[in-house]
DNA sequence: TTAGGGTTAG
């Protein structure tokens, strides 16, 4: 037998993702020594395993094993319940440094199966609140829904810690219905059990229901009083209601009720009242904390970036003791929301100098920044980064991956991910969609729509959007017609603006002014600049110009300071041979002071985002960039004059 | 033994 190896190396062994057959059992049994303190037997089991991992084939070994290992099975067979107990409740709390712990916690599994076959041990009432948890964590209903079926043919569906357990597993697999049937039924009630389901319904995002257990709770059972727990899962349902009054309601309850006023709680009082809009409020209990955690201080941060206070989010962050991923993905949040994209790329430099490891979340915000800036380089580069550093693929990612392609330009990458992606949500289709509708691919994004559809997903306003701007494009007003009101009669959407001005252009585009002017007249909230830019648009293009008129008078109305509208509309007057009115208009521009207001464009060349406004000199290529453009210029002018010969000649 | 606060996509 040789010597055993070093334990790092045994370790790297045990741990690994998957490991041959003999070394699986292996690391059953370590668990149970582990877990159990077992420890003396270890050095048996440092030689089976370097034995095992030494041996030619994995078959030889499982055929003919070394005698350690045969010790180390009789071993296993021979230990009680307790200690597959405390194996399953190591595992099912343990953290591996896998983001979700799975690999070390899928081990519960086998342990428990090994429990039902071992013959001397028999799962028990502590067997099951740490397997149902495992089971929840894995999100293995299955295997849940059979530990369930143990636990009643054993009889310890009376045990409150069991069915606590339980509840808590059916809040995470749903229906909250099951748990609930569970909660009403069961004769064993106290306080975790009130917590379970309060909790559970937060989670699941029903808080109107969350609150009315909690109110039942006060009220009702005079045995078990509120605690801190309860109190945050209150607390974060009333900030998913954003009801700022019952708040306050909530914080006075606290303040009166003689719970225990935790930083933890404090932090889900700042949430909620961020939530509800109150960031004086938010501010007045942070600065109450005496021993602030990194939650409070990125709570903090969160809240001004949210009221769009970057500089104060900014002083929050820098002024931080101690940072985690958090902090920085919550900062970097806040500058693409805010729009301040070039910051938030900036942010993620600072962030690899200070040697912070990124997470998919941190990647989801890049990409959205790069999808904002159109910054495609950029964009593939964390595509790349998320590949080498195998990040957590979750929808979000994937959704954000698809819309950087497309926004950037690249609709067949999009397609392309869009195609490979395991798992799709209602957002992942709606970024397809609207992708493959801007880059005029209507047919194709109406397509996914009815694709959509028919496997379940649940289109929301923002889908609409995209199919109704895809019939836009296509000058399909049949269809449009069609989604506009599908929205409203099947899918009970509130149709917003967006809708009302993508229909009236639809229209407007099509000829269909009288009925795009209906629509502005009926819809029922006051018409924006696009819809009247819309109607002014289709007037101009039909030579309508009273509605025109209308419509510029509109625009100007909305926005006196734009230039824009003052422009088109003396050109729309010159189009109709209407000399004196288009004079007139150029007069009252003049006479008003009004100025054209530069456009200002981006692009993004290695990784550098470049900005130009109009009659921009100030980049360091500013000549060459002239030089380019000129000839671009002569050569679309060259392909145009070509064109219209070749025009010409066919007729 | 069971419940629990902060960051993400269209």
């Amino acid at each position: 037998m040789p010597p055993p190896p070093p334990s790092s190396r045994l370790l790297a062994l045990l741990s690994a993702r998957r490991p041959p057959p003999p070394l699986r059992r292996l690391l059953q049994i370590h668990a149970h020594l582990l877990a159990a303190g077992l420890l003396q037997d270890f050095s048996s089991l440092l030689a089976a395993a370097y034995a095992l991992s030494t041996t030619a084939t994995a078959t030889d070994a499982r055929t003919s094993p070394p005698s350690p290992l045969r010790h180390a099975l009789a071993l296993l067979s021979s230990l009680p319940a307790s200690a597959y107990n405390a194996a399953i409740r190591a595992l099912s709390l343990s953290d591996d440094g896998d983001r979700h712990g799975h690999g070390v916690v899928r081990r519960c599994l086998p342990l428990y199966r090994a429990l039902l076959r071992s013959g001397t041990a028999r799962p028990d009432h502590l067997t099951f609140p740490f397997l149902l948890k495992a089971c929840a964590r894995l999100r293995e209903w299955g295997y849940g829904d059979a530990a369930l079926a143990h636990v009643l043919r054993l009889g310890l569906d009376s045990d409150v810690f069991v069915v606590n357990a339980a509840t808590h597993f059916l809040s995470i697999r749903g229906p909250m219905e099951d748990a609930r049937r569970l909660f009403d039924r069961s004769p064993v009630r106290d306080l975790v059990s009130w917590n379970t389901l309060i909790g559970g319904y937060v989670r699941r995002g029903n808080p109107a229901e969350a609150l009315e257990l909690f109110w039942r709770m006060v009220a009702e059972d005079a045995v078990v009083r509120p605690d801190e727990v309860t109190m945050i899962a209150a607390v974060s349902g009333c900030g998913q209601m954003r009801d700022l009054e019952l708040g306050r309601r909530l914080h006075g309850f606290v303040d009166s009720d003689g719970v225990s006023c935790t930083v933890r709680l404090m932090n889900a009082l700042m949430d909620m009242y961020i939530k509800c809009g109150s960031l004086e409020m938010a501010k007045s209990v942070f600065e109450r904390i005496e021993h602030r955690t990194v939650v409070s201080w990125t709570t903090m941060i969160v809240g001004f970036a949210k009221f769009g206070l970057m500089d104060d989010a900014r002083k929050v962050f820098d002024e931080m003791p101690e940072r985690d991923v958090f902090p920085w993905n919550a900062l970097m949040t806040g500058y693409v929301q805010c729009k301040q994209c070039k910051e938030a790329l900036s942010l993620f430099h600072e962030m690899q100098e200070a040697s912070v490891v990124p997470d998919e979340i941190t990647m989801v915000n890049l990409l959205t920044a790069c999808s904002q800036l159109g910054a495609l380089e950029m964009g593939m580069w964390v595509h790349r980064y998320i590949e080498k550093h195998r990040l957590v693929f979750s929808v979000a990612l994937g959704t954000s991956l698809i819309d950087m392609y497309a926004k950037c330009g690249n609709i067949e990458k999009a397609i392309h991910i869009f195609k490979e992606i395991p798992e799709k949500n209602a957002l992942t289709w709606t970024a397809m969609i609207c992708g493959l509708a801007n880059h005029g691919h209507a047919n194709e994004a109406i397509e996914h729509f009815r694709t959509m559809i028919e496997l379940g997903q649940k289109p929301d306003e923002i889908t609409f959007i995209g199919v109704l701007s895809a019939c836009c494009h296509a000058g399909l007003v049949k269809e449009g017609r069609e989604f506009f009101s599908l929205m409203e009669t099947k899918y009970h959407l509130e149709r917003k603006m967006k809708h009302y001005s993508c229909m009236i252009d639809l229209l407007g585009r099509a000829g269909h002014l009288d009925e795009a002017e209906q629509l502005v007249n009926t819809m029922p909230m006051e018409p924006d600049a696009v819809v009247w830019g819309a109607i002014f648009f289709a007037c101009r293009m039909q030579g309508n110009i009273s509605l025109g008129e209308k419509a510029a008078m509109k625009l100007v109305e909305i926005d006196p300071s734009d230039s824009g509208i003052y422009v088109l509309l003396a050109n729309m007057y010159a189009e109709a041979n209407m000399r004196k009115k288009a004079d007139k208009v150029r007069a009252m521009m003049r006479h008003l002071g009004v100025e054209k207001v530069p456009g200002c464009s981006c692009i993004e060349l290695n990784g550098v985002v470049h900005e130009f406004i109009v009659k921009d000199k100030s980049h360091m290529d500013s000549h060459a960039i002239y030089d380019c453009l000129h000839e671009i210029t002569l050569q679309i002018k060259h392909t145009a004059d070509l064109l219209s010969i070749s025009a010409a000649g066919a007729v």
